[in-house]
DNA sequence: ACGAACGGTAAGCTATGACTTACCGACGAC
DNA sequence: GTCGTCGGTAAGTCATAGCTTACCGTTCGT
């Protein structure tokens, strides 16, 4: 349940487009695994990464699976990504002014 | 400047730490090392890779070398995850009605 | 009942990446 | 000048993660 799974499971490019394609609307594994460039059964291990990392939630109809975002999970995300962003903020003044590039 | 390698950095549970300590203040190469369960190389190396993916920045004094969160690069991956979030809201509304083929 | 479609799991291969030690340059103190 | 500190880079090792094919259970159609 730690939402470091969560940075752990986008990490991964493959993941990244999966998820990027649910944001669209929910799909099937066979529909997923059409789109990517990978096997079908390549597309299941990272859908169960993904499940267990709890940024996406599944649904049998018939013989079929359908996997969706769980915007539960990206909204754990964010609030992550929210707490080191405003303590960084805080640092970020109370040190000198001096900015560099590459 | 792909706002996808700053994904690919948080990745590694190292550097999500090597953050999270950079969120409490900046620090040096020498100091991050001394916290972190690995050698100063490994700390090096981490560092360029959060640095390529513009999720921190550097500044020289002296002999030693400072570094801290970018907040711009940060909130650029909240921008992503906030796309993310509301169209996983979109698609999740929309499932109830009919899926379409491909 | 049989067969096909869908999808999860097992086993195995391979490549990548995270770590190490060793080395070297840059800067400051003296 | 020399020496010590700080830190980036090179080279090499090793584990893990992502992919494949093969297999099996489940469900629907006929």
């Amino acid at each position: 349940m730690g939402t470091y799974q969560a940075w752990d499971a986008l990490g991964d490019p493959t993941r990244r487009a999966i998820v990027e394609c649910l944001a669209e609307r929910p799909r099937a594994v066979g529909e997923l695994a059409e789109v990517l460039p990978i096997s079908r059964p390549a597309v299941s291990q990272h859908l169960k990464v993904l499940k267990e990392a709890g940024l996406v939630s599944d649904q049998a109809t018939g013989t079929r699976r359908v996997y969706r975002l769980n915007p539960a999970g990206l909204s754990a995300l964010r609030d992550q990504l929210d707490t080191f962003w405003s303590r960084a903020l805080e640092g970020y003044q109370s040190a000198v002014e001096n900015e560099e590039k590459t």
